[in-house]
DNA sequence: ACCCCATAGTTGAACCCTCAACGGTTCTCG
DNA sequence: CGAGAACCGTTGAGGGTTCAACTATGGGGT
């Protein structure tokens, strides 16, 4: 800041488009996806993931904490999201058995009917943008890269582990 | 909907791997740049991308529409965040000379020398983040993948031409 | 036991974005 | 020329996220 020497290595030509491309692309793509759920479903992007963890929970419940953790969200923000989702009658709150400083979310069964109604077309969506304009290279590339940039990410924003069908 | 068939096409295995993977790495890398100039800068990465664009403007300046239509925002988004660099100093408004509905948004000298303050500590992260962390073939693959994508998308969030420096 | 600190979760204010509505201007076309 | 339509930009309300407190409970270490 106080140095006058611009030691920054600046992008190139190639990066600059590369990275231009990268994240427009990316914006566009969340943003095309968190309207069609908003529409179609009522719910944004965010608050969808929520469901999904919660769905393949053990008793369809946990911990805001690892709820939190698992989506790399604030503990803050889940406890928002939770109170909105809770309101909206899909989610309810339980207090923690083992710890009494604890809460879990539970997803209802009208949360895991909004949840089975929602997923169609969020699927679809994602294969229409995504998927469908990609060779299987690509495709096969595109994980790689996305698991060598999250690699070198600040904090444990690593990836969970999702075994599931509706992601 | 009122169709018991279900003929979505679900993911497979590793189609929601590269799924889970991508969403996060975007969400994750776009999260963290935008704290980094929030912490170093008090902007937000979208403020950023405007005063980036309006500097490369002639005379540093640009109608609110085609400010709006470069970088896919709403015209309602481009006002309320004008309205804030204003507010800030680092942009002013000035009417239109030919056309009496129009505004210009003006890049003030201040709102440059922010900009430039600004850039290194960015380039550097985007540098360190992504780049760094991928191969000359990946990083080809990336803007192969993105621009592939960004076809597929509805409305026209194309690439806007920006053949310039410090984006 | 006790104190101290870490942890779980919530809250409220500030900020950014979206959406729908609006006033003012330009365009089009009969 | 004179509607009516299309366009420019703004506004305000509502919702989501962040940040910095704050409460309350749990977990050591002495």
């Amino acid at each position: 800041m106080g140095d006058m020497t611009d030691d920054t290595r600046w992008l190139d030509d190639g990066e600059q488009e590369v990275w231009r491309a990268f994240i427009t692309m990316s914006g566009a793509l969340n943003d095309q996806l968190d309207r069609q759920l908003q529409r179609d479903s009522e719910m944004p992007y965010t608050y969808y993931e929520i469901l999904v963890v919660l769905s393949h929970a053990p008793d369809r419940s946990m911990r805001m904490s690892e709820l939190a953790g698992l989506r790399g969200s604030s503990r803050s923000r889940l406890s928002h999201a939770v109170a909105r989702l809770e309101q909206a009658g899909w989610v309810r709150r339980q207090e923690c058995p083992t710890d009494k400083r604890g809460s879990l979310a539970v997803l209802t069964d009208e949360g895991f009917a909004a949840l089975a109604a929602a997923a169609p077309g969020h699927v679809t969506a994602v294969r229409e943008k995504l998927f469908d304009r990609l060779t299987p290279e690509q495709v096969k590339a595109l994980g790689e890269i996305s698991k060598a940039v999250l690699e070198g990410l600040d904090p444990d924003k690593q990836l969970p582990g999702c075994r599931e069908t509706d992601c």
